[in-house]
RNA sequence: GGCUCUGUGGCGGAAUUGGUAGACGCGCUUGACUCAAAAUCAAGUUCUGCAAGGAGUAUCGGUUCAAGUCCGAUCAGAGCCA
C-alpha cells in the first residue's frame, strides 16, 4: 500500500506541476471561445487548516469547471480570500500577532492545503480583501454610494455591555445575549452608525429574482428577508394628534377594538410630556422595562403578552368614528410600519392573546370559524362590517380603501431594514470619510486612497463605545479635504460583508490600479454564469452583493442589473459522528490528512460520492475505501485492454455512460454520476475494449484529473485531457434489443419475462397471460399495458 | 412561532412524467488464490419463512388498475427567519 500511495502522490504532483507550467487554467480571454464564469463563495481563512467540509464547494465547482472546459468554453474559475473581518482578527489575537501578519500565515496555510487537491483554479486572479490594492477600491465604491446618497448616518441599536462599557457586534455575541467578557447582560443601546439605504432597492431585489436562475430555497430566503407586504395605512385621530397605523388587513377595520403602540413611539413621548396620560408613571416604568428586552424576547409569539393602557387617551377609528383604547405594548416594534397597529383580536392571534389577557372586546368580522378558542386568521365573507358585509378579503380591501379616501391609503411595507454598515472593530476597511465641523462628512479624496488602517496593538473597542481606531489619535485628527481646517476621521470600520459584496468583479482584473475593474473585462465576463456556495449566510450575502451591483449599475459602473445568473446550494459536511466539524470537538477531518493517506483523486470523489450534492452529509472513511478501490480497478484495466470492436451491448453501455454522465454532471448529481461509472466497469470482466476505456477516462477526468491524465498519456495521447472535448453520445445506440416485461395482477407483481423490444402489444398480453396464468383466478376486467415495462391484469 | 426541507435494508444512499423498491458503495456470508493472512477476484446479501408464500419506503387515512413518488392529518429530525 505504501508503495502505491507514493506512486499516487508522485503522479498528482507531476500533473499539478504540469498544469501550472502550461497555465492550463488561466482563461485564454481571446474572444475565440465562449466565456464561462464559474464561481464559488469567497472563502475566509481558518487557522485550523482546511478540512474536507471546506472542499465541498471547491471540488464540486471544480468538476463543473473542468466539464465546461471540455465542452469548449473559456472558463474562469478563480479563488481568493476574504481576509478582513472577525475571523482573521480572532486568529491574530489567538496567535498574538497583528492581523496583517496573521493573514500572511493564514494565506500560506490555505494555499498549501488547497494546492494539493488538484483544483483547476486560475492562480493569476488570486486576491485578498485585506490587501491595500483591494481595500482602495472597496473604499472607492463606498464613496460612490455615499455620494449617491445611499450611505447615511443614523441612530441604530447596538449591543452594549454596561459593566464593561463596551459594544459588541452580533458576530462577537454569536447568538448569545451575554457579554463575552464578563458574562453580564447585554442591552440594546442606540448609537450613530453608518447605514446603507438598501430598502430603496427592496422591490428590485425581489422583483428581479425573475431574471435569474437561483435555487428555490435561495429565492424564498430573499423574499422572506425583504418581507414585502401590500397593505394600507390608516390615520387614527388621538386628541389633536394623528396616529398612523400600518395593516395588511384593512378589511377587518370594523373588528378593531383597540390600538397598540410601541414603547418608543414618539407620540407616547409627546403625550407624556404634555401630561395627557393619567397613569404616566406606570407607562414610564413599562417603557423602561421594554428597552432592556431584545427583539426576540419582544416579538416571540408564544410568550405572554404585556402592556399598559394609556388611561384617558383614545383613538378614533375613522371608519366608524368609534373611540377605542390605546395600549403601549412591546410586541409592537417602533421600526416596523409606523410603530403602531390597530388590533383585530378576532382575526390575529397576537391581538387575540392580548385581548384575552386584558379582557378587551373581540368582534368577529369574518364568517370563517369559531373564535372562542383562538383567532381565525384566514379569509372569509365579512360580517358586522356595514358596507363590507358579504365581501371577501380582497374585495373588502378595495372597497375600504375607496371609502377611506382621505384617511386610509394603500401602502407597502418591508421587514427588511436599512443595512447597518458600521462596526466598532479594528480589522475592517476604514470608512473613508472625514468629519469637518464646517462641511460635515466629506469623502477622502480618491488620490489619497487607500486609507490604510493605523497600526494598533490594542484593538478592543473603547470605553465610550467608539471603535478601536479612536485610540489612534494621530490618525483620527486630520484636515478637511474641502477647507483644510481641522477635522476628524470616522473611526468605525466596514463590516465583513463589504469585500464580499464586489470581489467577483475584482477577480476579472485583480491588478488594475486605475479602476476597480476595467469595463472591457466586465463586458466580457459578467454576469457570473454559475455561483455556488453553502446555505450559511447565503441570504444576506446575495442581498448585499446584488444591492451593490444594482447601485453600481444605476451609477453607470457595471454592465448589468444582476451579478449572478445561476446560484446553487451545496449541503454541509458533518463529521463522521454527525456533528459539525470543529477543533474543539476533536472531529476535524483534515483534507491534507486524507490526501496523504489516499490521494487527491480519492479525496475529491469521496466528497462527491458521500451523498446528494445539496444535502447534508457525514464524512465516512468507508466511502473513501470504496472510491479508492474503484479508482484502482479503473487503473488496472489500463493493462488489460483489447483492440476488439465494441459489440452491440458494449456500444449501448458506452453511449448510456456518456448520456448519464452528461445529464448528471450538468445537474450536479455527482453521487449518481460516480455510480454510473462504477456500473460501467462492473459490466466488464477482466478486459475492456480500448475504445470503451478511453470514453470512461474522458468522463472520469473532471472527477479524478490526475489519474486520468496519467492513463491518457500512457495510452499514447500527446495532448492533455484538460482540453479534450467531452464525448457525445449516439442516440440510435442507446436502445436495448430486449426488454423485461413485468406481469402483475391487481397491481401486485407476479412474474416477468423477456422479449425482443419490437414485440407487439397483443403478443405481450398473450405471453403475460400464460406466464401469470396461475394468478389469474378470476375474470379479467381490465388489462393495462405500460409500453416497454409491464402488463397489469385487473381481475374480479 | 413562521417558512423551507428531510424521513427508504445493518450503514451511506438509488429509483424519469405514478409503472420490477433497495441501483452504486460500505459491511457481512460463502468460494477461488495462499502454508496462513492481507490484498485481489467471483457469487450472495430488505425482513420473515425449510419452502410455497407473506410483509415492507416514519404513522394513519385518501385518490388510482398501480403510490417511496400525488392529496390530507399526525409524529420525528434539520436548516433559515423571528
Amino acid at each position: 500500500m505504501s508503495e502505491n500511495i507514493k506512486k499516487i502522490h508522485d503522479r498528482e504532483a507531476k500533473w499539478q506541476k504540469k498544469w501550472r507550467a502550461t497555465r492550463s487554467f488561466v482563461p485564454k480571454n481571446d474572444g475565440v471561445k465562449q466565456k464561462y464564469y464559474n464561481l464559488f463563495e469567497f472563502p475566509f481563512p481558518s487557522g485550523n487548516g482546511l478540512h474536507v467540509g471546506h472542499l465541498v464547494p471547491y471540488v464540486s465547482m471544480d468538476i463543473m469547471a473542468r466539464y465546461r472546459r471540455m465542452q469548449g468554453l473559456d472558463v474562469l474559475y478563480p479563488m481568493g480570500l476574504d481576509s478582513m473581518g472577525i475571523a482573521a482578527e480572532h486568529y491574530a489575537k489567538k496567535i498574538g500577532k497583528s492581523p496583517a501578519e496573521s493573514v500572511e500565515q493564514l494565506t500560506e496555510i490555505f494555499n498549501r492545503d488547497v494546492s494539493k487537491v488538484g483544483l483547476s483554479i486560475d492562480p493569476e486572479s488570486f486576491l485578498r480583501t485585506s490587501d491595500s490594492k483591494f481595500i482602495k477600491w472597496t473604499q472607492w465604491i463606498f464613496i460612490q454610494l455615499f455620494n449617491a446618497g445611499l450611505a447615511y448616518k443614523a441612530e441604530y441599536p447596538m449591543n452594549w455591555c454596561p459593566s464593561c462599557q463596551t459594544s459588541f457586534t452580533n458576530e462577537e455575541l454569536d447568538g448569545l445575549d451575554e457579554c463575552p467578557r464578563c458574562h453580564g447582560k447585554i442591552e440594546q443601546r442606540n448609537k450613530l452608525q453608518w447605514m446603507m439605504a438598501i430598502t430603496k432597492y427592496a422591490d428590485r431585489l425581489v422583483d428581479d429574482l425573475e431574471l435569474v436562475d437561483y435555487s428555490d430555497r435561495v429565492k424564498t430566503g430573499t423574499i422572506n428577508w425583504v418581507g414585502r407586504s401590500f397593505g394600507a395605512e390608516v390615520d387614527f385621530q388621538v386628541g389633536d394628534d394623528v396616529m398612523t397605523v400600518y395593516t395588511t388587513r384593512v378589511d377587518t377595520i370594523f373588528g378593531a377594538t383597540f390600538c397598540v403602540i410601541a414603547p418608543e413611539h414618539k407620540l407616547v413621548a409627546k403625550l407624556l410630556s404634555e401630561n395627557k396620560i393619567q397613569n404616566a408613571s406606570d407607562v414610564k416604568k413599562y417603557i423602561e422595562a421594554a428597552s432592556a428586552k431584545d427583539k426576540f424576547e419582544r416579538t416571540n409569539e408564544s410568550k405572554e403578552k404585556t402592556g399598559v393602557k394609556l388611561d384617558s387617551i383614545t383613538a378614533k377609528n375613522p371608519f366608524n368614528c368609534k373611540d377605542i383604547p390605546i395600549f403601549v405594548a412591546d410586541y409592537v416594534l417602533a421600526d416596523y410600519g409606523f410603530g403602531a397597529i390597530m388590533a383585530v383580536p378576532a382575526h390575529d392571534q397576537r391581538d387575540y392573546d392580548f385581548a384575552k389577557k386584558f379582557d378587551l372586546p373581540i368582534i368577529q368580522v369574518l364568517d370563517n370559524g369559531d373564535i372562542s378558542e383562538h383567532a381565525q386568521e384566514g379569509d372569509g365573507l365579512h360580517i358586522n362590517s356595514e358596507y363590507l358585509n358579504g365581501l371577501n378579503k380582497d374585495d373588502a380591501i378595495k372597497v375600504a380603501l375607496e371609502y377611506g379616501n382621505g384617511f386610509a391609503r394603500s401602502a407597502k411595507q418591508y421587514k427588511m431594514r436599512d443595512w447597518a454598515f458600521s462596526r466598532q472593530m479594528y480589522w475592517g476597511e476604514p470608512i473613508p470619510l472625514v468629519y469637518c465641523p464646517e462641511h460635515g462628512w466629506v469623502p477622502v479624496p480618491e488620490n489619497q486612497l487607500p486609507l490604510e488602517l493605523p497600526y494598533l496593538t490594542d484593538y478592543t473597542p473603547t470605553e465610550n463605545g467608539e471603535g478601536p481606531l479612536a485610540r489612534a489619535t494621530d490618525w483620527v485628527n486630520t484636515t478637511c479635504p474641502v477647507c483644510g481646517g481641522p477635522a476628524k476621521r470616522e473611526t468605525d470600520t466596514m463590516p465583513g460583508w463589504a469585500g464580499s459584496s464586489w470581489y467577483f468583479l475584482r477577480y476579472l482584473d485583480p491588478n488594475n490600479d486605475s479602476e476597480f475593474c476595467s469595463r472591457e473585462q466586465m463586458d466580457k465576463w459578467m454576469p457570473v454564469d454559475h455561483y455556488n456556495g453553502p446555505m450559511e449566510h447565503v441570504t444576506k450575502h446575495l442581498i448585499y452583493s446584488r444591492f451593490w451591483y444594482k447601485a453600481l449599475y444605476d451609477l453607470g459602473f457595471v454592465p448589468g442589473v444582476e451579478p449572478y445568473k445561476k446560484r446553487t446550494l451545496n449541503g454541509l459536511m458533518m463529521a463522521p459522528d454527525g456533528r459539525k466539524m470543529s477543533k474543539s470537538l476533536g472531529n476535524l477531518v483534515s483534507s491534507n490528512d486524507v490526501v496523504e493517506r489516499s490521494g487527491a483523486d480519492s479525496c475529491r470523489m469521496t466528497i462527491l460520492f458521500l451523498g446528494p450534492f445539496g444535502a447534508n452529509i457525514n464524512w465516512s472513511e468507508e466511502t473513501l475505501v470504496g472510491v479508492s478501490r474503484f479508482l484502482k480497478r479503473v487503473e488496472n484495466f489500463a493493462d488489460n485492454l483489447t483492440d476488439d470492436e465494441l459489440n452491440d451491448e458494449q456500444e449501448r453501455l458506452v453511449n448510456q455512460l456518456i448520456l448519464d454522465m452528461t445529464d448528471r454532471v450538468e445537474n450536479m448529481q455527482f453521487n449518481t454520476a460516480i455510480s454510473a461509472m462504477m456500473e460501467f466497469i462492473n459490466a466488464f470482466v477482466g478486459k475492456m475494449p480500448r475504445r470503451a476505456y478511453e470514453i470512461l477516462i474522458q468522463v472520469l477526468n473532471p472527477f479524478a484529473p490526475h489519474l486520468t491524465e496519467e492513463i491518457w498519456e500512457k495510452l499514447g495521447h500527446k495532448d492533455m485531457l484538460v482540453f479534450e472535448p467531452w464525448p457525445i453520445y449516439d442516440e440510435t445506440k442507446l436502445g436495448k434489443k430486449t426488454m423485461t416485461i413485468v406481469v402483475s395482477v391487481n397491481g401486485k407483481r407476479r412474474a416477468d419475462f423477456v422479449v425482443p423490444v419490437e414485440s407487439e402489444e397483443k403478443d405481450l398480453v398473450a405471453t403475460a397471460k400464460s406466464v401469470g396464468e396461475k394468478y389469474l383466478t378470476g375474470e379479467i376486467v381490465k388489462t393495462i399495458v405500460v409500453p416497454g415495462k409491464m402488463v397489469n391484469f385487473v381481475i374480479k
